[in-house]
DNA sequence: GCCGAGTTGTAATAAATTATACCAAAATGA
DNA sequence: TCATTTTGGTATAATTTATTACAACTCGGC
């Protein structure tokens, strides 16, 4: 099995990321949200960043197709002096910046775009891709459930999702009500959950039962991962820091909207009659 | 002898370039030269880049203030972290555009980036700060409300005020019952529609019952305005365009929570104590 | 021309890192 | 349920790396 010495590290990365293990799995995310750092530091370091063992991290790099993990940080030096070739381009497009909210609106664009692009650089295209596949397929029950800000993007989820297919359900009220969803889930069906930092107990504490019924669970989370990302068939992961005392869902939003337009495209065929009957719904006069 | 922690590497180097001798300048300008990559390679490597011996390379290091090489790396790394922001990025390190996936994905991050620059380059910083103005005063109450999807972007504008302020509330539910909230509402209050491309004919109801009673709209809208935007005393607009059956809420996210950071920021004094009485609730347990 | 402060490289040493062998635990399938 | 395979961590060995001591060299001043 030769991999391709021209493809970049991170490509490299997406494409085996099926070949590997569970662990290594979680090592190759860690390293694709925090690229290329993560990868430059030694391996304890990036073991403990990725929770996991020095030798898992061995073995990763060594299934990636390098000889030893100073080899793999050669080649990551060696990309990223290519990268930064380009001289540091500093000066931003600005609006005006003379005037203190200005300033603020500036800063804000500036890690949005920012998280935007670490985000959407990192995502596996292979895991957005399977995350697709499942949403695409109808006969696969979908439930979407989120934390305290982020079950707002569950909600926008599930909205966007029941207009295109059947099957597709938000889970609210009192977490201690959440588990009795499950029961109607199967070993085909999905869980998707949306959980950042300050993770919630909660949430994990549903995925460890989803997992133990052998739902497959969805993660939609932030660059340092929730822990439900060990029990996770799939993870996509977004960039969140901005200037604020809160963590920003804009990135995290984007990976949402990209896969709502891919699924949709995929079921458009279908999609458009069922969209047309709601549509007929809608405009039948109610009473009020 | 300390030198200010605050500054970029690159700079400590530039400034304490005088006090280098020879050799050891000769280092300092090939670091600057490869920065960071220079410096997270091996001291024999850097000091055979750099046409001298190992000790020279530590010297230099240790004179720009760091305790040991390991040191130094650790602080390049942090920087390199946060700076990985902003420079560059997008060309060199962009992901698989070989692959249809790939490219679907190049596509939309681009939309998306545009969308935000567009956005926050109109944001008039007047309008802005008149919304941070209204939803700061506790003495306004504020309700929010969406569209069919920017409903969650209503709620999760409310989640967010609630934490730091009372007052706040989301209309949910039918249609029918909301004029039945703005009872509530006086001529200094507050009603916060999101309101996006296929316009709710609802929304635009209660935006002229609202605005017959004096209330004071506040409109989240699309770049091309809401009708509501008439009766609107102040309006944000965001650019929602993408490759996609439907339009993107990103950037009116964006706004939302830039929005929010800075009405957090004029309130914290006092919000602080109202999110430690929260947390604290929040860790009551319940039954079940 | 010799001396001494300052500078630099060599070589030996100490400290860390990486790599491996092995075992326990979990997952998988009959 | 049990046997088999896969997977992940621990402990340790092997290697590389950073560090230090010291000697050689350079350059000014006397």
């Amino acid at each position: 099995m030769t991999l391709d010495e021209s493809a970049t590290i991170s490509e490299r990365i997406r494409l085996g990321l099926g070949r590997l293990t569970p662990t290594e799995r979680k090592v190759a995310h860690i390293l694709l949200a925090n690229y290329p750092v993560a990868g430059l530091e030694t391996v304890s370091e990036f073991a403990c960043r990725a929770q996991v063992s020095a030798p898992t991290v061995l073995r990763f790099v060594s299934r990636l197709g390098f000889a030893s993990y100073p080899d793999f940080q050669r080649a990551l030096r060696s990309e990223l002096e290519q990268q930064v070739q380009s001289p540091l381009v500093k000066a931003r497009f600005s609006l005006e910046s003379t005037t203190p909210t200005g300033q603020l609106l500036n800063r804000f664009h500036q890690s949005l775009a920012d998280n935007l692009a670490k985000t959407f650089r990192s995502v596996p295209s292979a895991e957005f891709d399977a995350v697709v596949d499942i949403f695409s397929d109808r006969r696969r029950k979908v439930l979407t459930i989120g934390g305290r800000f982020s079950d707002a993007l569950a909600l926008y989820l599930s909205f966007h999702l029941r207009i295109i297919r059947s099957g597709v359900s938000h889970i609210g009220g009192q977490s201690a009500n959440w588990r009795d969803h499950l029961l109607d889930l199967g070993e085909r069906d999905c869980l998707v959950i949306f959980d950042i930092r300050r993770y919630a107990p909660d949430l994990a504490e549903l995925a460890a039962i989803a997992s133990d019924r052998r739902v497959g669970i969805v993660l939609f989370t932030d660059q340092w991962l929730s822990p439900i990302a060990q029990k996770a068939a799939h993870i996509l992961a977004a960039h969140v820091p901005v200037p604020s005392r809160w963590d920003s869902m804009v990135a995290l939003l984007a990976l949402v909207e990209a896969v709502v337009a891919s699924t949709t495209e995929r079921l458009w065929s279908t999609a458009e009659s069922r969209l047309a009957a709601l549509e007929t719904m809608r405009h039948v006069p109610r009473g009020g």
